[in-house]
DNA sequence: GAAAAAAATTAAACTACTTTAATGATTACT
DNA sequence: AGTAATCATTAAAGTAGTTTAATTTTTTTC
């Protein structure tokens, strides 16, 4: 298993003994999803929080009509899950799939909880890491507030360099509320200039 | 200085013993804000995490058009402030004012810090705090994504009716995105159904 | 309780973004 | 390597939401 990543991610906010490593990957379990694979659909439970080894992962919903929304993109370095679902182990509202072949380690409740028992300090690592996610979250709603379709767009490129590469067009689209045609004809805009 | 309030909260998450609950009590400063005075103006330092004992406190930016955008509404059993200012001491984003004559107890960066040492059970606290914000704005996320000016305002009403009471209809406007004529006509196509 | 200030309503012209549909370009699969 | 499938582009007509400005209603203040 490739603990390398998640270790040095941890321990960017905890320091961890041997022991609390040890036990602290005695938790996770391996799992790879191929391209165009599910990690989670609307409805079924949430059973783990999944951290990002490599590999690119989107969680959306489908409204009504159909049309896809992105809530977040998640690349090496990330945790994704439907949050809500995994602590209330009720029906997601989202679905996660993976736009590249994605390499995870999981954890279930269960264990989770057993860790924050175990070893507190890891109350405070996800205190952290929620607190940031926190920051990140209310920057996006105040600029999908406050700012243009254009202005978002540039935005999203200039925040997530790498993602623009890595994710079609109309994924973006779907990230920043508007329609794949929409996104299209800023860029042409931007070209001619 | 009304306590019962902030340690009632608290027991929601956590349990202190007497000394606990001293220390943190302690750490504690009361402060009023009358109605339409400011608690952060952009730009500031956001000293203190603020929790709400009475009254109602808006978080927002203000566009380059002067045009006010509301990133959440803060009432009693609330925790208000600019994070990111909070956390690395560095000018705020928002401005953060009182739509009503409001009660605060504050806690200071230094103070916070030294209740994380000193007991570690308010790391657990606010990683719960925090988890739950983070359920709540992905979820606003999510509908302003994809619900329209109408389903956004209906599911606000809905969610919270006590704040739809207490607050001028601008307010809900520039919360969820749209201009205060616009919700006037959603608002009178319902009046006619 | 009167005057002033702020908020809500209404209407009409306007625009940012959507929808539909057709065509061309890239990417994925055997 | 070749075919199918997905994705991006373009154009034109349509719509959800904005803007401006005038009027009415409600709230605040002294």
């Amino acid at each position: 298993m490739n603990i390398d990543l998640i270790l040095q991610h941890v321990s960017r906010y905890i320091q961890l003994n041997k022991n609390e490593a040890e036990l602290f990957i005695s938790l996770l379990k391996q799992k790879t999803i191929p391209r165009k694979g599910f990690l989670l659909r609307q409805g079924d439970i949430c059973k783990t929080e999944n951290f990002i080894i490599r590999g690119c992962l989107r969680t959306y919903s489908i409204d009504e009509n159909g049309v896809e929304h992105i809530v977040m993109f998640g690349i090496e370095d990330w945790w994704v899950g439907d949050l809500y679902s995994f602590l209330s182990q009720s029906p997601a509202s989202y679905f996660i799939d993976a736009l590249e072949e994605t390499e995870l380690l999981q954890i279930s409740k269960p264990h989770l909880d057993e860790l924050y028992e175990k070893v507190p300090k890891f109350e405070r690592f996800f205190r952290v890491l929620f607190q940031n996610a926190f920051i990140t979250q209310q920057n996006r709603i105040n600029q999908n507030l406050s700012f243009t379709a254009e202005q978002r767009y540039l935005e999203f490129i200039h925040k997530y360099p790498q993602l623009e590469l890595r994710i079609p067009q109309k994924q973006i689209a779907a990230y920043l509320g508007i329609t794949p045609v929409f996104l299209s004809m800023l860029r042409k805009k931007f070209a001619l200039k």
